[in-house]
DNA sequence: TGTACATCAGTGAACGCGCGTTCACTGATGTAC
DNA sequence: TGTACATCAGTGAACGCGCGTTCACTGATGTAC
């Protein structure tokens, strides 16, 4: 072989972890095949010995992200980090100026709500994964009450977040996203 | 004059309505101009002669769309109707399965955020506007708590309307949205 | 009153451009005999 | 051991297409003299 064992499989991870960047940093549609490939080092053409389509891309860059935010719940669970912990990074300056490598929930939800069956279908079962791992995270309540907080805290974490990055104002943004932290903690302990 | 007077006024109306309509649906990039100009009964090429770009029709809609929706906060305060009713509102089905007519936040807050200061500079006056009117509407807490209040009710808002809308499966979609409801009058009443 | 010209909302073809996707080809390596 | 062929990740030009924008033109009306 011209290539060494592995090669495919990390040029597509490599492919993968690039179009996650550029679809959070500037949406799906925005984000071109060819300058995808450029950046990943290849060229337009050897995308499809990868992908069937960007779609398909799409949802692999999904599973993937997805995946990763699941690792990272489960291991603040084991840890004990706590759910406090895990709001103060979401909601936090950093997170809400480096959207390429942050939630794709933020970055994509209203996109994705215009997707097709097989693309909403795979994100649909990870938001049924993200709600379950965070209401496992929650200390009060019996189990339908926390699960039901724990579905409107991720409502308020994508929201709060994509508020302060549409905003053009640095003091509103940042009161924005201590506003969202008190009214999460709120949520969470009550 | 070929035409009579206001003529030209109603035209441009009707390219916004059209506009607004188009860009809540199917996002800002994938509404193109000569589709909305056959929409409102027109040719491609009498856009100009209305706005300087399409961008320049994003703010006009953005100005229409949330004029719209400050009137309506306006009319509920006086009225009377009340937080409770404008949370429902926003949190209903029929708001999930029409973004066409519905928040254009809702729809638009990730696309916005990528876009032009001047674009961006217009969209943060309104988040301000916005705010006001709700934190006029909650009852209990100083006037920086009720503030407070209202930025996180906002993202609540939008976080949970999208998510609601982005999952593919009617009975989470509903839970989504009852959660949100339950979780936005606990933060207005506490 | 009649004629020449100005106004202006809208037409529709054309501009250059970038998109997602296809495909004939390259060239380094592995395998068969 | 040497030669012919198979494999396959990647190349790069080309496909048709729709985009935002420009512009010469149309034609109905208003105005000047």
């Amino acid at each position: 072989m011209r290539y060494e064992k592995g090669h495919k499989d990390e040029t597509r991870q490599r492919i993968i972890e690039v179009a996650a960047r550029q679809f959070r940093e500037n949406g799906f549609a925005a984000a071109g095949v060819a300058g995808l490939m450029a950046e990943a080092g290849l060229t337009n053409g050897a995308f499809y010995a990868h992908f069937d389509s960007k779609e398909d891309l799409l949802r692999a860059v999904l599973a993937d992200a997805y995946g990763r935010r699941e690792q990272t719940l489960r291991n603040n669970l084991e840890t004990g980090k706590g759910l406090e912990g895990t709001l103060r990074d979401y909601l936090s300056p950093r997170h809400r100026d480096d959207p390429g490598h942050g939630c794709p929930t933020a970055a994509m939800a209203a996109e994705i709500a215009r997707h097709p069956k097989r693309t909403r279908d795979a994100f649909t079962g990870k938001v049924y994964s993200l709600v379950e791992l965070m209401a496992a995270q929650i200390e009060s309540g019996t189990a339908a009450e926390r699960r039901r907080t724990a579905v409107a805290l991720y409502g308020l974490m994508i929201g709060t977040l994509q508020l302060a990055r549409a905003v053009n104002d640095r003091k509103l943004s940042d009161e924005i996203l201590e506003s969202g932290i008190d009214a999460a903690l709120t949520l969470a302990d009550g």
